[in-house]
DNA sequence: AGCACGCCGACT
DNA sequence: GTCGGCGTGCTC
């Protein structure tokens, strides 16, 4: 609305500003200019300028009216934010807490897109004008530009294949003249039809479902489907029949790492490339996107969590792949999580949203289960190809002697494996040589003075590590507390110590290690899974690393040392966690295999997710998973509760919430660590955490966790709490 | 005295 | 989130 009293009054507004404040300002409107709710405004706050948006409620009465600065500039070149994107804000700071100007804030990331994009200077013929003396040089440039058109300096140097300096001497002779040229002109639009992949029967029963959803105009839609089902051509025909109603299309990914291969593949099925949105685009760029975004030039961006607030013309469709990623959670600032926020983007401005995993989450999984979202599976690849064969060799009967990490049975696959001239990769999700050190003589443990969690022992580098706060300290000859010598012993295996054995076992293979803390940094790691995957290494051992985004179509076989690492967490989704990253590592879910097989050491042959993992059978898994929460005395599906850490003294406040974990009484379900879409949740009574029924921004955790502990260093001030939670309960 | 640093509150 | 004001405590 426009808050234009007619008589005498100045207009005034109300104004977001991008600050940690609870609600929004007032501002003066200049005389002879207008805005309405959504308008971007440059307004004084304090001893600065900021940008903000004026936003759809009444002015603030109780303001002095003399304390009222005017807003110093009206970006009248920018569409206002519309209803939808404004009431999206609202939502998201409701839901976490936050202030809405901080939301606000994420809308306005790219400042420099509120101005039109400067004219390009380039270089253009004088009409007759030749040089004085012709070089070859000055020759290819001129005939590079015989089209007569205007070149950008750098641009027309490279075209031609000389320095830029030749250039800057044929515009000094007045050969060739600077002029402006107009910005770059709007991305082509991609063509539907242009490179259409013939589906399977499956991919176009699940497409055609897509499809249908738009008819219904809302929705969430899951697709459970295998890695190499072809998830990515089903919902690009999603995308396709957005574009056909004249719509805009997001896909969310959780990392900018897998975005390049994504790019990819669109352009090969669309003809162009889309927009790209993520932190580590340049400045220009985001600002081109923006701007596109809200012109509705850009049909359709690739991006990751941000993205989804952007200002969007006309968005109609928002895919989240790999929607379990804990990646899609922010945990600074405004903590959110963009799978669920685009559940309620979706919902907010009546359009469907797409979620779609190789191994969905539990609580996404109970929302198909009871019929919130609409479920579709594709459990078969497309191209037909088996999925890998898993087996698992149970410790107690079949384990190795000791000292040695790889059961025989694994041993003999890997020799096997090797002799047909395949290869191998061993998954153990633990840096360094050994998890703990100990004193043979007097027992002594290596526990990181910071934060108490065992000191791993690196031996390529020559030192204990603490893997919580990245505390190091060099490993010592003699036992810090009995002085003996020769006395200390590693226990358990690391990546390095399975290299070890490995080496031992089969020392003409050629094996490496792939672990992201090894000298050379990620180049060196970039180059070594190159040689993985053209097949210059036999063995391989690696971390969780080796799990994401790599195709290595040589691997034949996967061995995972501890299968069972990670299941024993505190972590309400340590299970949920762990079944995730063995479905990737082992070729279930994931792309690292070329096939083959899969052995998974385990002493938990039994377990829910072992089981789970070799039949396939993710419902059982699900159900298990269920249930293991109910009895934890978990909020039951979709609403994990979690405990929360962050702040400015994050170690801290982990070592806290990991005491007050172990500490809390069984109904006590205290847990998890992130940040804080979920106070609200627990207000409002949706959740057993006691903590909670206090005022959600200043109850004090601090002395509750006192009264728990009762001793130790005092937490300094900024620990928030919160669980993770589904919105969906509360739209 | 002069200044670096950290905490706190205001910002319309 | 960011800035300025102010107190503490250390150095010249």
């Amino acid at each position: 609305m426009l808050f234009d009293d007619q008589d005498f009054q100045e207009t005034i507004a109300s104004v977001l500003v991008p600050v940690a404040v609870p609600k929004a300002y007032t501002y003066k409107v200049p005389p002879g200019q207008s805005v309405v709710p959504g308008t971007i405004v440059r307004v004084p706050l304090g001893p600065r300028e900021v940008v903000g948006a004026v936003w759809d409620i009444e002015p603030d009465a109780a303001i002095n009216p003399k304390k009222l600065k005017s807003i110093t500039r009206v970006y009248d070149q920018t569409p206002p934010l519309d209803e939808d994107l404004r009431r999206f804000v609202d939502w998201v700071a409701n839901w976490t807490l936050g202030a809405p100007g901080m939301v606000l804030r994420m809308v306005l990331r790219s400042e420099e897109a509120l101005e039109p994009e400067p004219p390009v200077p380039g270089v253009r013929r004088v009409e007759g004008a030749e040089p004085e003396r012709q070089t070859s040089a000055r020759r290819r440039v001129l005939e590079t530009m015989e089209d007569g058109f205007a070149w950008t300096r750098s641009g027309l140097a490279h075209a031609a294949g000389v320095s830029p300096s030749v250039i800057d001497g044929l515009i000094q002779q007045n050969v060739l003249e600077v002029v402006s040229m107009p910005a770059a002109p709007p991305p082509p639009k991609p063509q539907l039809d242009y490179a259409r992949k013939k589906l399977t029967d499956a991919q176009e029963a699940v497409a055609a479902g897509l499809v249908s959803t738009f008819e219904k105009g809302t929705g969430v839609t899951l697709i459970d489907g295998v890695t190499g089902s072809g998830k990515t051509e089903v919902y690009f025909e999603a995308i396709a029949e957005a574009l056909r109603r004249e719509k805009q299309a997001l896909v969310l990914l959780p990392e900018i790492a897998l975005t390049e291969q994504f790019l990819r593949r669109y352009e090969q099925r669309f003809g162009v490339y889309p927009a790209e949105w993520h932190s580590e685009i340049t400045p220009k760029n985001r600002a081109r996107v923006w701007r596109g975004v809200a012109s509705g030039d850009v049909r359709v961006v690739i991006g990751a969590r941000s993205s989804l607030f952007l200002p969007f013309r006309e968005l109609g469709l928002i895919i989240v792949d790999e929607e379990h990623d804990a990646a899609f959670k922010q945990d600074d600032r405004v903590p959110y999580s963009a799978r669920d926020m685009a559940v309620v983007r979706g919902h907010i401005s009546g359009f469907p949203v797409v979620l779609a995993s190789a191994t969905p989450s539990v609580e996404s999984h109970v929302n198909a289960e009871i019929g919130r979202y609409t479920l579709y599976e594709l459990p078969e690849r497309a191209s037909g190809a088996a999925l890998p064969d898993l087996q698992a060799i149970d410790m107690r009967l079949d384990g190795p002697e000791r000292g040695r990490w790889l059961a025989p049975r694994l041993v003999h696959a890997i020799k096997d494996t090797f002799a047909a001239g395949d290869q191998s990769l061993l998954f153990l999700n633990r840096r360094g040589y050994a998890p703990l050190t100990l004193c043979r003589t007097c027992g002594h443990r290596f526990q990181c003075a910071h934060c108490s969690a065992w000191l791993v022992e690196h031996r390529f580098q020559k030192r204990l590590v603490c893997h919580h706060c990245g505390h190091f300290e060099p490993v010592p000859d003699n036992c810090p507390s009995c002085q003996s010598a020769n006395s200390l012993v590693a226990c358990g295996p690391g990546v390095e110590r399975v290299a070890e054995e490995v080496s031992d076992l089969f020392p003409q293979a050629r094996t490496l290690v792939l672990s992201s803390d090894l000298p050379g940094g990620p180049e060196r790691l970039k180059r070594e899974m190159k040689i993985v995957e053209e097949g210059g290494a036999d063995i391989i051992i690696g971390t969780q690393l080796v799990a994401k985004g790599h195709n290595f179509p040589k691997m034949k076989l996967v061995g995972v040392i501890d299968a069972d690492l990670g299941l024993a967490h505190g972590d309400p989704r340590a299970a949920e966690k762990t079944f995730q990253l063995l479905a990737q590592v082992t070729g279930r879910a994931g792309r690292v295999t070329g096939g083959g097989r899969g052995l998974l050491q385990t002493y938990n042959a039994d377990h829910p997710v072992i089981k789970g993992l070799l039949s396939g059978d993710k419902h059982a898994f699900y159900q298990a998973e269920i249930e293991a929460r109910r009895v934890a005395g978990l909020p039951p599906f979709g609403r994990l509760a979690a405990v929360v850490v962050s702040g400015p003294d994050k170690i801290f406040a982990e070592g806290y919430a990991r005491a007050l974990a172990r500490a809390a009484p069984p109904d006590e379900a205290v847990t998890l660590l992130g940040p804080a879409e979920a106070a609200l949740a627990m207000v409002r009574g949706r959740h057993r955490y006691r903590l909670l029924t206090m005022a959600p921004r200043q109850f004090d955790l601090q002395s509750y966790l006192r009264r728990w502990l009762n001793q130790g260093p005092k937490p300094t001030k900024g620990l928030r709490v919160q669980i993770d939670i589904d919105p969906q309960h509360f739209m």
